[in-house]
DNA sequence: AGATGATGGTCAGTGATACTGACGTACGGA
DNA sequence: TCCGTACGTCAGTATCACTGACCATCATCT
């Protein structure tokens, strides 16, 4: 099981190095895509991380252009981290693409069907877990 | 995708934490478990992490008394890391079970066939994957 | 046997990453 | 206005795995 994921992030990782992007900043991407401008700790919320690394992931993305940092009009203290033009563009006609070849590469041992049940699996075992303490606490802490 | 591994590793690692071990521990013990005792280098390779890494796991495992180093007969530069009475039972009697009531914890919201399917495919995409490149080049290096 | 190159294990040093804790700013209610 | 809380930032720190150098051992060639 951890050797599929870091056999998916290998692939998934090559496939936005050329961007100059690592899957955090890809998802970063879309989450706001989705969900619209939102501010850090939402995102790092959302992603399960720390509000003080989602700092840095911002100033990156911020650095090459992709999003923007605007304060909330509702409530001054947050940011609403929106997408710029380029972020739109880039994420619609150079990740989405890149993202869907390494998701496919990764999918080769499996005919379509199963890739598509593979994939129904995966969603279900993220989204569907209601009540269950899940997607907060980290586990670290050695 | 990347959401579905944090959440198995952050249930997996959960899981070890009494017992002091981190699941690549976990990892290693099975490896030696299926396969025998191996050099260090063949326990790095296979689970495509660095040979210097190993030193200290195997070191964390020795201190526990899970595994012990002796020398390859055959090659004395090697060493023929294999588990001890201790790691034998830990391994059957306790870190086998947690590890499937992290499985189970984990596939939740799946129906038992489903569950099934879902290991099937997961395996495939692991170990189906001949000619193609995979399983050492990490893609770190940000 | 002696020389040379390759492999296994070790260790100190390095680099990357993500966290802790403290701070300033802004909201919200009394 | 005061107090408690949330957001974003930064410096410091912890962790982790890797790089590079080293020694011991093996394998091969002469």
């Amino acid at each position: 099981m951890s050797k599929a994921n870091n056999l998916f992030v290998e692939i998934f990782e090559s496939a936005m190095e050329p961007f100059g992007l690592r899957s955090k900043d890809f998802a970063v991407l879309t989450a706001i895509d989705a969900m619209g401008p939102q501010s850090q700790q939402q995102l790092a919320r959302s992603h399960g991380i720390d509000r003080t690394t989602m700092v840095s992931v911002v100033d990156g993305l911020e650095r090459l252009g992709l999003v923007q940092r605007s304060r909330d009009p509702d409530d001054r203290r947050k940011y609403a981290i929106a997408l710029t033009g380029e972020g739109v563009s880039l994420l619609r006609h150079k990740l989405g693409p890149a993202m869907l070849s390494a998701l496919d590469a990764f999918l080769t041992p499996l005919s379509p069907d199963e890739r598509e049940q593979f994939n129904r699996l995966l969603w279900r075992l993220v989204h569907e877990r209601d009540g269950v303490a899940a997607g907060n606490g980290r586990a670290r802490q050695g």
